[in-house]
DNA sequence: CCAGACGTTGTT
DNA sequence: GTCTGG
DNA sequence: CCAGACGTTGTT
DNA sequence: GTCTGG
């Protein structure tokens, strides 16, 4: 399941987007471990592996135990033990993900976990692949629901309905605002709060971390993993797994706050969430080398022929490449079978102009990061 | 006691 | 089938 | 998570 | 490091 995801914030904006109260209201962001910035670069297609950013208490850089502050970290996706022996890279294939169900009990987790190593892990949305009984997939990119007038120009917003909104307030503040909430968790009031963040609500998964230090001594590699659970019913026809989102400020604050909130408190946190939106998207995410931002776009599943239109776009979205010729242009009678199959269509978006320009809007500075790499060695 | 594993997903 | 690379 | 490789010898 | 199998 959670082996996937978008982040797409630039560096300096991911502070801003973890904008908090503290226990006094005021507001505070937390800081890039020491050169960390440098370390994250955003992709429309992160795979484990990759450096993405995480929040953990700032107890575990310097800070005291009980401290609200945080720290923002460039982890590496795919955990690696403090004792493992040998050479890290390429360990983590199997632990980019960890079973909440055996969390407690399994070594490889139970350790990092009685020494506070809770984090919480940062992305715009995650990938699920919807496997088809013929075999085919489909995936979709799941995130927290966005609210209006995100960008500041954007008039056109999800259909009401969308996601299913199960946000629950716990203690919040006396802010009252249902409207304004683009940081993590229940913002204040953007009124008189000009400091807000106003951009993407990113979404926030439960994870666990670690710290290998090299035999040879050097600088420690730090890894995460995301907790898994069953799916929720909104997105169970999607996939049976999925990763453990923690749905507002205040499960934020408890995953973090490992000194505060012990470790048998703090597992109640994970559970499977309903507050997530989805929408379909084309196959190009499949291969992690193509990073742009066509990764996120919806598509209309059985449409995914290349229309004109679509050409135009992928084209543009490719920017450097001229447009794929397709090896046939053979176009199977048009049966569009769309739509989620069958179960719980009720809370599904359906892709607009609007919102497929929402998500362009954001690609087109930021892709053409790692798209040059050169594939291997070529045959001659 | 030592040696050796230690993780996930999905699919059958 | 299984493992590595992204 | 998916995509793609997966092998050897000898010579430059 | 810690747990299980032998």
């Amino acid at each position: 399941m959670c082996g996937r995801t978008a982040c797409t914030l630039a560096p300096d904006d991911v502070p801003r987007a973890c904008g908090f109260r503290d226990r006094g209201g005021k507001r505070r962001q937390p800081r890039w471990k020491d050169g960390d910035g440098n370390k994250y670069f955003p992709s429309h297609n992160v795979s484990p592996q990759s450096r993405t950013p995480v929040l953990v208490c700032s107890s575990h850089f310097g800070g005291e135990v009980q401290t609200e502050d945080r720290t923002l970290a460039a982890m590496q996706w795919g955990l690696v033990p403090s004792w493992f022996k040998g050479d890290p890279k390429g360990f983590g294939y199997k632990t980019n993900n960890a079973r909440s169900e055996g969390m407690m009990t399994k070594g490889f987790f139970k350790g990092p976990l009685q020494k506070g190593q809770r984090c919480v892990v940062l992305a715009d949305g995650y990938f699920e692949w919807q496997t088809g009984k013929d075999g085919k997939k489909q995936p979709y990119f799941i995130y927290f629901p966005q609210n209006k007038g995100e960008g500041g120009d954007l008039e056109d917003k999800p259909e009401k309905g969308e996601g299913g909104n199960l946000e629950d307030k716990p203690e919040c503040e006396k802010a009252s605002d249902l409207e304004v909430k683009h940081e993590i968790g229940e913002g204040g009031d953007l009124e008189e709060d000009p400091g807000a963040w106003r951009g993407r609500r990113l979404l926030t998964m439960a994870g666990i971390f670690d710290r290998w230090t090299p035999p040879e001594g050097g600088e420690p590699l730090y890894t995460y993993t995301v907790i898994t659970v069953d799916a929720a019913p909104a997105t169970a026809w999607i996939h049976h797994r999925m990763p453990a989102v923690l749905d507002g400020e205040a499960a934020v604050r408890d995953w973090l706050e490992h000194g505060r909130v012990p470790l048998n408190k703090a597992v109640e946190l994970i559970r499977p969430q309903e507050c997530l939106t989805f929408h379909p998207v084309s196959t190009v995410v499949n291969n992690s080398r193509n990073k742009s931002a066509e990764c996120v776009v919806p598509v209309v599943i059985g449409q995914e022929k290349p229309t004109a239109s679509s050409k135009m776009m992928s084209a543009w979205l490719q920017k450097g490449k001229p447009a794929k010729q397709d090896k046939a242009e053979k176009t199977p009678p048009p049966n569009p079978k769309p739509g989620p199959p069958t179960p719980k269509p009720g809370l599904h978006l359906s892709p607009s102009a609007g919102l497929m320009s929402s998500w362009l809007k954001r690609g087109a500075k930021e892709e053409e990061r790692d798209d040059k790499n050169p594939s291997k060695k070529r045959k001659t």
